[in-house]
DNA sequence: CTGAAAGCGCTTACAG
DNA sequence: CTGAAAGCGCTTACAG
């Protein structure tokens, strides 16, 4: 091996006395060369420990085998979840994913993809359907198959897989007046400030609009934190929350974590979950099913959106990519789980109105 | 803009009316360029939309800004945390992360390697000090810059930067022993099968020595499970230590997701924790400081590890790059964080021996 | 079944 | 301050 830079396919091909041609067909179409020729190629490859340059043979072919993938954060079981989903399927035809992480904020997404552009992905991924000017420019420009994923926009740049966060916020707003509750108020992403949770916000803004058709749109608190939320910004709010409407009834938290960070805080103040008050979580985290009492929750599957999202690039560099607007937009829905955090009001609590 | 492939900088040369070396310059060394021709290059590069081809500027100048990590899964917060603190450090200096996650095989983390190797990165970090004999090949015949993390190898390949799992589960099973439990157990990975958690295992082994040493072994119960393990997994193992060791007062376990699925198990089985069975876990996870009661753990650094490792390469890929095996590995330690989810026995509670 | 030539899109190493 | 030539390590497109 030589003690200076990397084996090379010219000093492999040499080793083993035929053509770099030879030795490229080996590796990529090893059925064309004669059974002794692609012995020795592959004798020489062992000994001398060749790598092949993928970057190179990127450049000739025009395929680089990337595919990019712009996501908030990893630090969250749920777009770690999908990543292991675009994993999953596309390490099995060969190509690997470059992730771009933007901390909730779209300038930070602006420049995420613009240096995974830089590393000529076959498709692209981005979390979320709000971009800059800029960044949808440069998307577009790209003329590569883009999927829009976590929610569902009205007009895709190219396709989208995911569910309709507004919907959801809706039926989660609808699922606990079902219960009785009137008192009502929500913990989402504070919509100031560089990092910003869109689909979140979403989620908030359904959750809002169905209380209002109910008539219900005075009650409606909501306590505002700044995305990435965990479980320690869902107790702070929850806090907040309790000390703002003593008689608070149900809360619907923008995730699981948020939800059980309140859930915890109302343990700690001896606020019975659910006798006193009901929470709503979304997501369905595994911690949520372990927890006691259990997360009722607004069930959506993450690495299934990563999954699909795979399946969908696959077909999209494929020939048989539909064109229209049908076929574009995947909505994998989201359905209410409900567990032991939430629980209807005895008749006589109820509210008259 | 033109209709078919990506514009090219020649594209972008011939409109700006230079030659494609004054715009290489503009892109790289902006300062060489006469502030009026930067101009004309800067107006075509934004009117044909311009993004420069990274993979033929590696090719040619041999610096791809790639740097590789291998690492079991990222939907686990402390993995993720690691690949942030990476990418933190790294970012702003132009390097790219490229992951490749091994799902805790060591034949998936041998794939990983070599397609992590194709691409030319200028540094790997690699989770773990137990690797394939092909693997270490691999990676000693890259001769790039490798870093070992969240272990301390006896021998690096390289460099490392993490802390001794052993020496932790040593200190778990000392402070459970010091606060009087004499009839402990562990809940860590299982050492069979295709996944393996190695490091899991050696804290195991380290309590495990640090109980034989106090002339406890007999008494320890170890219950193992599959990895990845988590909530679930904790879960069922407390059950099954529960029903063997009905007069159990201290558990180890290997993660604080571990330890929370175990004390959720406890809950519903009306065991009182920490009143009849003291929980230690293990990461510090969030979601230890949040839940009711605190999960008292073996607090590590995640995201230090990451920051630090990225450092290390940044050190090893500039020309003061230390030599000898000193400085080659970076302790960042551990410590024992006692919380609400363990307590000392009462003395009439103790145990003679 | 195998190979010689050309070129992917940049940057290096010169030269002026 | 700017440019012409060569080449990074492969694969395409021929040819035999």
């Amino acid at each position: 091996m030589a003690p200076g830079s990397p084996p090379t396919m010219r000093s492999v091909a040499r080793l083993a006395g035929v053509s770099m041609m030879t030795v490229s067909r080996v590796l990529t179409d090893p059925e064309m060369v004669a059974e002794e020729t692609r012995g020795r190629v592959h004798d020489a490859i062992a000994k001398l420990g060749y790598v092949p340059h993928r970057g190179a043979s990127s450049l000739r072919s025009g395929r680089t085998g990337f595919i990019a993938a712009v996501l908030p954060t990893l630090v969250n079981a749920n777009f770690a979840d999908t990543a292991h989903g675009i994993t999953g399927t596309l390490r099995a035809r060969g190509y690997q994913l470059v992730v771009g992480y933007t901390l909730y904020r779209l300038d930070e997404e602006e420049r995420q993809v613009h240096s995974l552009l830089a590393r000529r992905p076959e498709a692209i991924v981005v979390a979320g359907t709000v971009h800059t000017r800029e960044t949808t420019r440069a998307l577009l420009d790209s003329r590569l198959p883009i999927v829009e994923i976590w929610d569902l926009p009205q007009h895709p740049l190219d396709r989208a897989v995911g569910f309709s966060n507004h919907e959801a916020g809706r039926a989660a707003a609808r699922f606990l007046l079902s219960l009785g509750h009137r008192r009502i108020a929500a913990i989402g992403p504070s919509a100031e400030g560089p990092a910003r949770d869109h689909r979140g916000e979403a989620r908030v803004a359904g959750f809002r609009a169905a209380l209002e058709e109910a008539g219900l749109g005075g009650d409606v608190a909501v306590q505002p934190c700044p995305p990435p939320m965990s479980f320690t910004e869902g107790a702070v709010a929850m806090a907040e929350l309790l000390r703002r409407m003593p008689d608070i009834e149900a809360v619907f938290a923008v995730s699981d974590l948020v939800a059980f960070g309140a859930m915890m805080e109302c343990r700690r103040r001896g606020v019975d979950v659910p006798g006193r008050v009901s929470i709503l979580g979304f997501g369905d985290f595994e911690l949520g099913r372990q927890s006691v009492p259990t997360l009722s929750t607004v069930r959506i599957d993450a690495y299934a959106i990563g999954e699909r999202a795979a399946q969908v690039i696959v077909e999209a560099l494929g020939r048989d990519a539909p064109q229209g607007p049908e076929g574009r937009i995947v909505d994998l829905g989201f359905r209410i789980e409900p567990r032991e955090s939430t629980r209807a009001r005895a008749p006589q609590e109820r509210h008259l109105g």
